[in-house]
DNA sequence: TCGCAGGTGGTCG
DNA sequence: CGACCACCTGCG
């Protein structure tokens, strides 16, 4: 990985290797990036609004051929060199090795390794943890686009715009304000857990998530995930009963026995197996309309 | 029209 | 415990 700027507001990164932006950002981690017509993503992190884009080096990688090893060239526009070292360079996971991550899933179970070639570029952010705690509190029993709108009018409404409010504006807030911004009855989870994360601090693991308003096990290990970056933590939901089910023959309420299967086959990589996996069904499903 | 969308909390047996 | 079920909202 070899780094230059630009000029003053853009970071190009070259060499950077096991990167995919759609993979990345489709993959349901995050919900504050837009697609540009360039194919670049336009977002917002850690009070922030930037656009990255990615160039694979040479050839598009082509069929086969060492698709692994294809690496590429990062451009961070409105950025600057210090937000790159400070914010960035850490959000994207740039420093972790997932070459060796995946050879490490691919050689532990077969159908890992076909979902690893269809989302080869999956890298686990690093985001910020109150903005994950209130961003799948909103996501239970939602739909994606429906989540993006519900995180935006949090932020424009209740925000600054960029940032989502801190626990303690959110939570002197009233229900009534937060339907307003139709969060429907999640907003009163979301008053809630920020009254208790003014009292408690913010929670330092899962037991502690697990005692927020509105969070249960299923939220509570997207944000052990996604915002504490533990990468052992496997969120089941509807998508991976149903790839437990098709793939491994898991009865779709058994997911107490695909914790263990997890725990016990992907061990403390859990969570980007169910990225890799995650990715791969939802492709599969979502190209067949 | 009604079920569903990356579930959770409450209630009941 | 485990099985139900209501729940805001918007879309097909």
């Amino acid at each position: 990985m070899r780094e230059k700027t630009n000029f003053k507001e853009e970071i190009i990164v070259e060499n950077v290797k096991d990167f995919n932006l759609d993979h990345i950002f489709d993959c349901g981690q995050a919900f504050r990036w837009k697609k540009e017509e360039d194919g670049s993503y336009s977002g917002k992190a850690f009070g922030k609004a930037i656009n990255i884009g990615f160039k694979y080096d040479g050839i598009e990688k082509s069929k086969g051929k060492s698709k692994e090893k294809s690496s590429g060239t990062l451009i961070l526009k409105n950025s600057s060199k210090e937000d790159y070292e400070k914010i960035w360079k850490k959000y994207l996971d740039l420093d972790r090795d997932y070459g060796k991550i995946k050879r490490e899933l691919g050689t532990k179970d077969s159908v890992l390794k076909e979902a690893i070639k269809s989302g080869e570029g999956i890298r686990i952010l690093n985001q910020d943890l109150w903005e994950t705690i209130i961003s799948f509190i909103i996501s239970q029993n939602n739909n994606i686009p429906r989540i993006k709108k519900c995180i935006e009018s949090l932020a424009c409404s209740f925000g600054d715009g960029i940032s989502l409010p801190n626990p303690e504006e959110l939570s002197i807030l009233r229900e009534e304000e937060l339907l307003s911004i139709k969060l429907g009855y999640r907003s009163k989870y979301l008053i809630e857990t920020a009254k208790q994360v003014v009292n408690n601090g913010l929670p330092k693991n899962f037991d502690e998530l697990l005692e927020l308003n509105g969070v249960g096990p299923k939220v509570a290990n997207c944000i052990s995930l996604f915002g504490m970056h533990h990468l052992e933590s496997f969120p089941i939901d509807v998508w991976v009963k149903r790839l437990m089910n098709k793939y491994y023959g898991f009865d779709e309420k058994d997911t107490k026995g695909m914790e263990i299967f997890a725990q016990n086959t992907f061990g403390d990589y859990g969570g980007i197996a169910q990225q890799y996996l995650f990715y791969h069904i939802r492709k599969e499903e979502l190209s067949k309309n």
